[in-house]
Parts: structure tokens; sequence; C-alpha cells
DNA sequence: AATCTATAGTTCCATAAAAGAACTGTCAAA
DNA sequence: TTTGACAGTTCTTTTATGGAACTATAGATT
């Protein structure tokens, strides 16, 4: 597959893993949460070689998550920061970092723990159903077409997961 | 990097990235949750080639995210399951696709819209905090170390997150 | 009996992407 | 004048992926 096709399907997931969907820019991402912003800063934290780490934030940028701006001239320099569209990705690292901390932790426990400033308390972030509030479940989800969705293509995802109901009985 | 040094960081995100961070693996399971179980339907839906399928597969199996099962004899076949680990990373699924839905849609909307079997309504998928139950936003989260915590290692996540208070004030 | 089809892979080779190291250019500070 | 920080780029080697063809098993078809 050219990868840049992902952007054109017609699918949400598809086109996000377009963005973020390589082994390198989702690390990037969390050092971006931590606070790094510079070249020099993401290249040793992470190891990623220099070469890979310039193409990462070019795309990043280019899609619009970071915002390249220089914080000094002579010599001019940049730093990469996350914009709205890139602030709005926690979810997605924090669903990663959940799964991660419930099935991937060995016998020492967890990594870190996260404290919900405007409650005060640590917390799980949980992901729920707008309209009534519950917890959602794979099993519990139906999928309709939605106007952007290429239903005369009988491959496309939209056309299967409503032969189907997406996830509706997974497993 | 090799990745497979991923599993062992002192991070959750990197140890689920071990898991599905590569391109194909996220699109498989979407696949997985669209109910598709056979090897011959995962690669013609997905286009994906033949070597790298039966490779992301056994990865999958292997870190317990799939199950393979056998559905006859004679010849033996088997089909890939998600399991309950596998089933949980559907917030990440729904993170994804909803980041999709706000901020990669074209001009004819989403994709796919999604009803909540037990309240009925079409809904959103919001992470929210399971102390208040408000939405979560990156600069709302203090980070502290867990048990789990390699600070010793002034690199790893859980130092740097200490000293920096993840995402507290990113961007 | 011979052929066709479905299924789930594996093998082989060409190409693309990533790793790893060294190099460039600009400027400030020692 | 030399060193160091910074943000890359260039180069070569290694690894991963794409694409096509091949294998194996067995039931169904001619």
């Amino acid at each position: 597959m050219k990868w840049d096709a992902l952007e054109d399907e017609a699918c949400s997931m598809a086109r996000t893993l377009a963005v973020i969907g390589d082994r390198w820019s989702v690390l990037i991402l969390r050092e971006c949460f931590l606070r790094v912003r510079r070249f020099e800063e993401f290249q040793s934290n992470l190891g990623i070689t220099r070469h890979l780490l310039a193409d990462r934030l070019k795309k990043l940028v280019r899609f619009g998550v970071l915002r390249r701006t220089p914080y000094q001239t002579n010599p001019k320099r940049h730093e990469y920061i996350l914009t709205q569209k890139g602030l709005d990705l926690y979810p997605i690292l924090m669903a990663i970092v959940r799964w991660g901390d419930i099935h991937m932790v060995d016998e020492r426990g967890r990594p870190l723990l996260y404290q919900h400033k405007t409650c005060g308390k640590f917390f799980e972030p949980v992901m729920i159903c707008s309209e009534c509030g519950e917890p959602l479940h794979a099993k519990e989800v139906h999928t309709h077409p939605g106007p952007g969705a290429a239903v005369a293509d009988p491959k496309s995802v939209a056309a299967r997961a409503t032969r189907r109901k997406v996830s509706s009985d997974a497993a």
C-alpha cells in the first residue's frame, strides 16, 4: 500500500493513521505532551535517527498537528509546538496508555499515575457514551453509514460495517 | 531502535506500541472488530501482502490480542478471534476514529455514525476522568511516578514526566 | 480420474524505508 | 581560534515491505 492513500479512504481510522500510524509519530507526540519542543531533545530522548526525525516533524507540521515556530534569530531556530489539533490527540494517547497500564504492566506496577487538576483525584481515563454516560464496550455499539460513507464500494469500511454491524458481536 | 525493546520500557505507551505500533496492526484490528476472522478475508479487505499478514497475525496472537482457533479439520483451518485483551483495545480505536471524525473529514461528512445499543442513541465517544466524570483535557492532568517508574534513569518517561508535569501546560 | 476451487500459508526477488554515522552551516561563548 | 549548541543533510548499510508465484490439503465438479 502507498501510505499516502490512507488519507483518502472513507474511514476516519485510516485517515488518522495517515497522520500518526507509524512507529515514531506517537512517540514523538508523547514527547510533545512532555513539553519537548526542540529537535535535539526529541532526538536524544527517543534515539530516533536525525533523518527520520526531520521527516516526521515535517509530516506532523504538514498535517497541522505541530506548528514550527521561531524562538530565536541569528541563527534561526525553530521549535515544534502542539496545535489544538495536536492537543486533541490526547485521548488517543491516554487510551493507549490505559490499555498498557491494564495489560502490559510488569510485577512492579504502573510507571505513571495521573491526577486530574480540576478535581484533584488520581483517576483512570474512561471512554463513555456522550449520550448516556456509560462506559463503552465493543459489543454494545451499532454502526451506520454516515453522509461521507462510500457505500457504493462494497469493500469500503462503511459498506462492510453496515452489513455486519461493526463490533456488535465481535469475538 | 530495535522495536522489541519497546516492550521493556517503563512506559505503558511504549509497551502498547510494541503490540499495535506499526502501520498494519491497527487496520487488522479494525477488521477484527468488523468480525473478519480469516486469513483470506483480511488479505483481500486490506490489500496487505500475505507475508506481512501472516507475520502480524502471529504477533497479535503472541501478545494475546487474538486467539487462533481451529474451525475445521481436514484440512486444518484456523480463524483469528479477539480475546478480552483484544476487545479492550476498543477505546483506542474509537479514540482514533473520533479524532479523524473531527479533524480529517472531507466536505461530505463522517463515514460512519455510532449508535449505543444500551441507550439507543447516536453518540460520540468521550474520554472522561473516572473520578469526577468531566471530559479530559491535556492541560488538566498532572503526572506522578507510579510503583513501576524507572525514576533512577533520568531519561525515562517517568523521570521526565515528574520533572515537567506531563502535558500540564503543553503547547 | 482429472481438474477446479478455497484456504492458509511460504518462498523468492526487487524495491523502499530505516539505522547509523559522519558532515554542514550558523552563531555565541570561552 | 577553538569549542560547543543547534538543526538539520548526506552517505552507506541493513532491514522491512511489496508483489508475484508456489505449496499443501481436501472437498466439489466434470
